[in-house]
DNA sequence: ACGATAGTTCAAGAATTATTGAAACATTAG
DNA sequence: CTAATGTTTCAATAATTCTTGAACTATCGT
């Protein structure tokens, strides 16, 4: 991956609807999901979860699949890699010190599909000040 | 990691000039390099690098200290890591068939600091199509 | 203090990105 | 063909981000 797409895939990313689309589909594994399910899931509305998840398609980290008339939207492993392997390649070297703990700590932890990834971030802000 | 502060680092590192500066920092490693010497690396104006260097800084990615008349700025190792770490955790799930073969790759890899991380990624345009 | 060097802040304008409702397209059921 | 459902496209608008030069702050050498 080249540094022009790694920045299409970080843009992609970089938008608080598209991450929580992207960590949906993740969740959600190969089966996928229908856009109106991850629209009433993350309560977008529908014009503008086809906006977002337009630009996820085109980064390369979801695919598509007509099924009747919905359209299932599913996460795209070869993309993720991609971007994921550009991270690790090109920032951290080889050098575990700089990010292999965190990278090896995936390979050994079950468990982030709760809560947090299937709630509609955009509502999270509890905070007051 | 959360969310919202997931997509600011992501929103940090999704644009060419601050993902070059962030390239280029990694690859300097713990001393770092001086705003100047960027710029100048990469043909990026002061007040403009001035301008992404903040945003990295302040998504927690870049730390900044004065050396007499410069400011020297290194990658920030732990904020990093949690980035990183939020992908692995949330996109991999534990699942090394996901993403586990790209994260593991970067700990027996060498050499991503050549020509491709301190060259100015704006001029690499030589596609004809 | 003075002048030079290194970086930042400010303000204006250009460019890009995000949201929305209305209208259109695709598929299925009758 | 007509009606209903699921999704996209369009066009206008709002919001955010990026670039730039001018002015400002901090440090150093004399």
């Amino acid at each position: 991956m080249e540094h022009k797409d790694a920045v299409t895939a970080l843009t992609a990313l970089a938008q608080t609807h598209r991450l929580a689309i992207f960590r949906l589909l993740v969740c959600e594994g190969l089966e996928g999901m229908a856009a109106s399910e991850i629209a009433a899931t993350l309560g977008i509305k529908p014009t503008s979860l086809s906006f977002h998840i337009k630009e996820l398609e085109h980064a390369g980290l979801v695919t598509s699949e007509r099924h009747g008339r919905s359209i299932r939207y599913g996460v795209r492993i070869d993309g993720m890699r991609a971007l994921f392997g550009f991270l690790a390649d090109d920032c951290c070297q080889g050098r575990p010190d700089l990010c292999g703990a965190a990278f090896s700590r995936s390979l050994g932890t079950v468990g982030a599909c709760t809560d947090a990834a299937t709630t509609n971030p955009q509502k999270d802000t509890s905070e007051t000040g």
